[in-house]
DNA sequence: CCTCATTCCTGCGGGC
DNA sequence: TGCCCGCAGGAATGAG
């Protein structure tokens, strides 16, 4: 599932391949993958056709190509989107959803997409930054992301812990796999309230989180079930390094207890029961949040 | 304004 | 063997 390390290994490899080329030619194989662009393909396709891509930015999991419009191609990977450069004579995808084809040929540029919760749109006048994302938080690899700013916003939440670290306009490019690893570092427990970290606490798991991500990034990204590949179509190997997701069972690395998952928003969490003990219940009116 | 549940999608694997 | 169901999950959306 990509999350910033991932989305930003791909952001990497496109700034490499089609940083500098022009447009020659679009193909939107499936109007699902660019929902987001409201006026349809033949908009999409008329704003791009003839444009140069001058770069490639990245904000959180959301990726934009500047172009010499001044428009952008943004885009998300969701949960199994790729974007591959391939040669014209590679066989398509199964679930090729947009191909960019180049006045200097080879290689092409595909969005591949099982299961399209990922998609492309043009952004127009989005060269700098998309407006569609502009209420997205800077992350936490972004050099003019605020630390003091981050402990204040999430102890002003009144949420649980796990739901700021994955609400991207507190903090961009976290998702499930790395929240669950940077609370097991930080030996929290994600229904903590936010309102009850302290200042240095806060700041202790915004490490633990820019830790993980910087990790992750070093070893080329999480692949999980083999959706995920890199911008040349190679597997990252994270998961390798996991300690909790995915580990239902298993013996924490810290103490030997096992590993619990337990369902959270429609998904799963993992944590240790031992190391991330839940927080005592609340005294006063509101309902229990604990379970046996 | 703030928080939260719901919804979109497809392939895989377990259970019967 | 084959069908059904649950699960994987980011973020827009609307409800309260």
């Amino acid at each position: 599932m990509p999350e910033l390390p991932e989305v930003e290994t791909v952001r990497a490899g496109l700034a490499r391949w089609v940083a500098g080329r022009t447009i020659a030619e679009v193909e939107v194989r499936h109007p699902r993958a660019i929902r987001r662009h409201l006026p349809g393909s033949a908009h999409f396709a008329a704003l791009l056709t003839g444009r140069k891509i001058l770069d490639v930015k990245r904000r959180g999991k959301y990726l934009w190509l500047p172009l010499d419009s001044g428009d952008a191609i943004l885009g998300h990977l969701g949960m199994s989107g790729q974007l591959l450069c391939q040669p014209a004579s590679a066989p398509d995808e199964l679930h090729l959803r947009v191909r960019l084809r180049f006045t200097d040929g080879d290689p092409e540029l595909r969005f591949v997409d099982q299961r399209t919760f990922g998609g492309l749109a043009v952004s127009e006048g989005g060269a700098d930054l998309p407006a569609e994302i502009a209420h997205i938080a800077r992350d936490p690899m972004d050099p003019e992301f605020s630390d003091a700013g981050f402990a204040a916003a999430i102890r002003a939440k009144r949420t649980e812990v796990k739901r700021a670290l994955l609400d991207q306009t507190l903090i961009s490019g976290v998702g499930n796999i790395y929240a669950d690893e940077a609370l097991w570092r930080a030996q929290l427990h994600g229904v903590r309230p936010t309102s009850a970290l302290t200042k240095p606490a806060a700041a202790r798991l915004l490490g633990h989180v820019r830790d993980v991500l910087s990790e992750a990034l070093d070893s080329g990204g999480t692949s999980f079930d083999a959706l995920y590949v890199n911008v040349n179509g190679e597997s990252g190997y994270f998961d390798r390094s996991l300690n909790v997701y995915g580990r239902e069972g298993e013996p924490c690395r810290r103490c030997g207890t096992p590993i619990r998952r337990e369902a959270f928003m429609n998904r799963s969490s993992y944590y240790c029961p031992h190391c991330q003990p839940r927080p005592r219940v609340r005294t006063g009116s509101r309902s229990r949040t604990n379970v046996p």
